[in-house]
DNA sequence: GCCGATTTGTCCGTATGTATC
DNA sequence: CGATACATACGGACAAATCGG
């Protein structure tokens, strides 16, 4: 394993400023500072820095400085965050999740779940049906569809618990990015039916396309949401006119 | 200006994997390929292939390859993407956009105000509200909150147009980053009796600080849009175990 | 199982350009 | 104008993973 120095420079600073050491609106010591501060090349600053900078904690001035932009007085939602399985976001939200499996059958994809999913037409599918829900009250729906081969001995009794803890853990696949696209639509029967949505006529639809760390697609998951269970943050760079 | 090489290579790249040049789970030409290709360091490619990862249009695998991930069969929705203003997706999408000025006052931030928006207390802040109409149907509302020091001259005329047109155009500024928060909440009556939410209960609410290039926050704006108007598209990379 | 070639991952040192003060 | 700071680029070195012989 390579040191991955730059990891450890780009959590020590975010801590930092987090915990208000490199206060909202001061200036980071210079590169070359840091470059001494942390006993390595200003190569491994910078990639510390840019990471910093993709998520909006500093801002970098040519021929100024790297200012603190990140303001921990600001404190984020309490919502989904990056790539997380529903038990994980209980547990760190702190309430008792329980999931109920509605469908769990094998499918091929026909022309048009290829279309929908991007997996191959042809391909053979688990289709899985879940709904979600968070200290009794049912919040959100999950359908999914996995490539078969890529999970293979998947269980209605798996996928009742974490089927992310049974990839990673008992067959050891590696999961590495997930593309998603995030809409607010109109509830269908099928929402107001499963999940309690209080009265309200609308639900965030969340698309993903997951990819393992082979590059191959192995899950499309469409999450329907009840309002107020979702947030997603997101950090923006308007590029040069 | 420098060349900026990476981004060239970035771009080029890009659009060969949207044509399908470089086609949906093939490899790339290995760095060292793509050096003599670009006649340029390795470190440039590298840097490019950095960002395309980042937007999960390939997936580096070591040892292996660079593998393209990125199916153009699947096409992107058509919402805001990016940093764009009201006026710019309009153009983008073909619809007649109408702003309408609700409320043109100026603040003083208090306690309440500063806490919401970040600025801090006893700011100078400029409030609009505004409503936006797409083809004659008030699809959403914007409340923003200014630092007047960083708008001068500002009038309900220029708002009803577009704000950032005027600060990157006649001022000058430049706007740098922006960090949103989406999520999905109830609709409030203010928002039935403003927008034509169609029987529609529920809003998509994206509140976003802006930061401009000297790293000065000169806007809190809360947006509230009509279901299906908003897509956000976004990519996670699950962290190491 | 081992070894070597290939490929990506990490890090370093240096040089030059550009913006700010 | 010079000093400082960030931006870009280059070239070299070694580590780690993959694959084929």
């Amino acid at each position: 394993m390579p040191k991955a120095v730059f990891q450890d420079i780009y959590r020590d600073i975010r801590e930092n400023i987090e915990n208000g050491t490199y206060r909202y609106q001061s200036f980071l010591p210079s590169e070359n500072e840091l470059t001494q501060l942390y006993g390595c090349s200003r190569s491994s600053i910078r990639r510390a820095l840019a990471m910093l900078a993709q998520d909006a904690y500093v801002l970098p001035q040519q021929g100024k400085g790297v200012r603190v932009i990140r303001n921990p007085a600001i404190t984020d939602p309490q919502g989904y965050s990056g790539l997380e399985t529903f038990g994980e976001m209980a547990k760190r939200l702190g309430f008792t999740p329980k999931t109920t499996v509605l469908k769990f059958e094998k499918v091929v994809a026909g022309d048009a779940l290829a279309a929908l999913t991007g997996f191959a037409v042809g391909s053979d599918l688990t289709h899985i049906l879940r709904s979600r829900a968070a200290d009794g009250v049912t919040v959100s729906t999950d359908e999914s569809y996995y490539l078969s081969e890529s999970v293979p001995g998947l269980t209605p009794e798996i996928v009742a618990n974490s089927v992310y803890a049974y990839l990673e853990g008992t067959l050891g696949m590696k999961i590495a990015t997930s593309r998603r696209i995030i809409t607010v639509e109109g509830a269908t029967p099928a929402d107001e039916q499963i999940m309690d949505l209080d009265g309200f006529n609308a639900v965030c639809v969340m698309r993903s396309h997951t990819f393992d760390a082979d590059g191959i697609m192995i899950e499309y998951t469409e999450t329907r949401q009840k309002p107020e269970a979702l947030s997603s943050v997101d950090t923006a760079v308007r590029p040069a006119r």
